[in-house]
DNA sequence: AGTTAAGATAATAAGCACTCTCAATAAGCC
DNA sequence: GGCTTATTGAGAGTGCTTATTATCTTAACT
């Protein structure tokens, strides 16, 4: 039950809000933009406006529910959080994205950090470069 | 000589990309916005257009002359590029950017795309926190 | 050195992603 | 159900970046 998520997360439940969290639950792309978000509403005849979308996704972002990544050229996509941190690598070919996480990176991380005296708040690792798919050309995720 | 890196790089010597490039090598900031270029032209009484701004760092970066990173909130910036590849470590409280390079990562990644199946072009980890400098508040970088 | 063609520039308009404004609407509480 | 307040939708507005175009520079050729 969605409405039960959003008020955990302190955010009333109204119906944009819950037409967003579903697409991003149910949707077969897990990184989407605001843009593609809008669109998908529209096809399924949710009829939520543009501005709304980029307002419930920031109030998500804020409240933990989704994570948002600036890629290269100014793309930003916004994921699900389930929990765990993981990084991304992106085909700049068929703009696919794989996840990824390793531990030997993270530990160095916090190690860098912590010998120049930073206290982190948040990371961010993207590797782009072009993948192996046979359908590589056209997929989209 | 500015001149011969632009002709080595497969560009046409003009004044106002001299100016940029100059200004890139000579200001003590190594990270800068394109306003920021653009603004500092102005000051020092060099007379370019905001669009060229734009045009010449686009050029520069095709050229590998310059690197571009996206960092978090739209906010992107052009670095010199001085051959050595390296990451960024930002302050998200006084701006400054700090840079570190560790083979560990390095190797990791390089790992971890090949098990994937992918080449790498490029890639860029941010880490996002706060340092612990006493003039934290109010530098910038 | 002067001429000329190719290429670069400045200014402005346009494009894009995103945000703001505000009247209309819908949630949650009684 | 009615009331109070937060949320929404539509469109205008914003900020950053790119395209257009008429003008100007550069570099190669006399």
């Amino acid at each position: 039950m969605e409405s039960q998520d959003l008020k955990k997360a302190g955010l009333k439940s109204t119906l944009p809000r819950m037409r967003v969290l579903q697409l991003l639950e149910n949707s077969e792309k897990r990184h989407m933009t605001a843009e593609e978000v809008y669109k998908a509403l529209m096809e399924c005849g949710e009829d939520v406006g543009l501005a709304t979308v980029y307002r419930v996704l920031t109030q998500f972002e804020a409240a933990g529910l989704v994570n948002r990544h600036y890629f290269e050229g100014g793309l930003s996509v916004f994921e699900l959080n389930q929990g765990h941190h993981h990084d991304h690598l992106l085909c700049v070919k068929c703009g696919k994205i794989f996840e990824f996480i390793d531990d030997t990176i993270e530990s160095r991380q916090r190690q860098i950090a912590e010998k120049m005296g930073f206290a982190i708040n948040d990371h961010c690792l993207y590797i782009y470069g072009v993948c192996q798919k046979q359908n590589c050309e056209h997929n989209q995720d």
